[in-house]
DNA sequence: AATAACATATATCGGGTTGATATATGTTGA
DNA sequence: TCAACATATATCAACCCGATATATGTTATT
């Protein structure tokens, strides 16, 4: 999904600046499966205006730099409906994490307790924030969202903690040939 | 992490022509948390050659195009161990799935049962590749990173199908307020 | 037997995106 | 006092994706 319609997405939930609208990926609503940067936020609010997809209203007050606040048109509402008429394309899982752990036996045992370490704890803290979250005035597709997005670092995390001290002990006696499966898996 | 790196992983396990390399991101090793394109692929393995990190030998044989095989020098496992030692960045998932169904009371009805019956085929088709795969020989990374990643696709595939009806249901009731929680939740 | 579809193999390029940086100011905490 | 952080917009080099071009072999369909 292209920047413009991701801003889109977060101006059909209310009129924002850029500014706001960082962060609705950054720490809001879309903070869990889409990201967007200033660099592309500003220039597609740029080409959006001049569509004539979102309408710009310079707020010259306050303190601060001047605050530009978008709120989308009719016609803004018409090409969200449309971009997500069409098929969406695969999800994009870019882990770095995966990518270092897939590596583990090529690193120091202490420096791959902490990477796991790191992991949980993220997963918890992140579990921690989202069921802070109030889920009932929020539409059907928000909530099923939110509940999935959460069954996933809740698995996630279930998973490394039951795994991580054979894990460890599998890399200081790499003979024993224990094998990692998939505890969650129903029978077929 | 950056195609440089990305190609210099694929190439620690064998040596491998830029062709094969993206197809170890397709459908291969690294397909479930890395991804790269020809377009970055072949300029990074001349920018790696031209440093020394890998070696290059022109396979000039065959009725095919040239095949040109990539091989890992000391000098680039050397470089691998050293990007694998940093703290790894966060995760970069982005999602359209995720987009639209965030969105579904903007969509006709059958849309959204069709968007979900398509993901939940998705995950059962993922699930079934990975569980062929033999997990006896492998190091313990990579099994962790293959366990980890089948309990995430496991456990989606089953929040689906639990909340799917009930979900679609709400869709053409909006007033019954059921609410979607995190059913794999311990008590905390 | 023709021909479409797919696989092998490398390469380039326009356009989108990131991440860093610049600018300016207010607030909070040590 | 002064660093750190938050608000707010904007730009830009480096990087990367997706499409396209080129050339050929194999497999499946009709």
């Amino acid at each position: 999904m292209d920047v413009r319609t991701l801003c889109l997405g977060v101006l059909y939930q209310g009129e924002a600046s850029g500014y706001e609208i960082k962060k609705a990926f950054e720490e809001g609503a879309f903070s869990h499966f889409q990201d967007a940067s200033f660099g592309s936020i500003y220039p597609a609010l740029g080409r959006l205006s001049s569509e004539g997809l979102v309408d710009c209203t310079q707020m010259a007050q306050e303190k601060r730099p001047d605050k530009k606040v978008y709120k989308l048109t009719d016609k803004g509402n018409d090409a969200l409906i449309t971009s997500i008429l069409v098929p969406p394309s695969p999800d994009k899982f870019a882990s770095d994490f995966f990518f270092v752990l897939y590596f583990a036996e090529l690193l120091p045992i202490p420096q791959v307790a902490l990477l796991l370490d790191q992991r949980i704890a993220f997963y918890k803290n992140t579990i921690e924030r989202m069921s802070e979250c109030d889920l009932s005035a929020i539409p059907a597709g928000r909530q099923l969202c939110h509940g999935l997005g959460m069954t996933v670092y809740q698995s996630s995390l279930d998973y490394l903690e039951k795994h991580k001290d054979s894990f460890l002990n599998k890399l200081n006696n790499p003979s024993k040939n224990t094998s990692f499966t998939n505890s969650n898996r129903h029978a077929s």
